[in-house]
DNA sequence: GGGTGTTATCTTAGTACTAAGATGCACTGC
DNA sequence: GCAGTGCATCTTAGTACTAAGATAACACCC
């Protein structure tokens, strides 16, 4: 078999394991009524703190206009707040509020429980072996990315 | 660490490496003038020949509707027609027309290369590995959906 | 310190879908 | 052969984005 032949093989697996995956984790958001591309947002700024929108954008592979789509849903729910940046008036943090905090330190154990669930098909071992693949296969798709807008 | 801290570790490289997998990959088709769903099902048929709707929507991993509206513009496009079924008059065919034969052979093997060089972070050692691990992972999840409408 | 190019975000218009339900057909048991 | 149940596809209305470009702020060279 090629490596061409492998490659498109791959996409195909790739593909079907993330659709069906992201599914799983989609109905799961959906029923605190998050749309994907929010809650993926919540989850950054979660995990890492205040995060300039451009740093967010990098991080959910979004289109910046995607960004400022979603932080205005958040922002009126009162989840997400933007503030100045002290060194560079054209720049935004994001951050979670209070309530948004709150509402991930609630949700996000069951979100965690529900994609363990999705992804049990393969053993712990099998994880780490998928995890070290798909980070070197997406750090260089990433690298490879054409520059968006 | 845990197999659930593995199982969101897994998650976030998974999309990652989908999302700048398949970006590649819209990027090239939308040279064409095809959304990445519909050149989706033309490959499907391209491949695996003409295939009831039903059928490929399971393929595909789109809603019922969404089939309709996607067949409705290659049909509109020339690329597809539907078939009647001989034998259960609810369903059809999908199927190529001579010019979307044409137009796979001729844009398949570009497509083809492009996905080779998104997928170049990976020897053909590890896409193989990849594939192993990706294929078992997404069956299960598949599975483990809830039906679609 | 003014011009030139670059970067960060936002706006506007459009697209590719999804969800829910409608419709028409097929099978099953009676 | 008819009622009831379940499929296969299509329709309609709505949503979550993307693409392209506008705006504003910064940075660097002269």
């Amino acid at each position: 078999m090629t490596d061409q032949q492998l490659a498109l093989k791959l996409y195909v697996v790739l593909s079907r394991a993330y659709l069906a995956v992201n599914r799983h984790s989609q109905l799961d958001i959906a029923r605190h009524g998050l749309s994907h591309g929010e809650f993926a947002i919540m989850e950054v700024l979660f995990h890492k703190g205040p995060l300039l929108l451009g740093e967010v954008q990098r991080k959910i592979l979004v289109s910046s206009g995607g960004v400022t789509y979603l932080v205005d849903r958040l922002e009126a729910d009162g989840l997400v707040e933007r503030r100045a940046c002290e060194t560079d008036r054209r720049a935004r943090y994001a951050a979670l509020t209070r309530k948004g905090e709150q509402f991930m330190k609630k949700i996000f154990p069951d979100h965690a429980a529900s994609l363990e669930r999705a992804l049990a098909g393969l053993t712990s071992t099998e994880k780490k072996q998928a995890i070290s693949l798909l980070r070197k296969l997406g750090t260089a798709a990433v690298d490879a990315l054409p520059d968006r807008e």
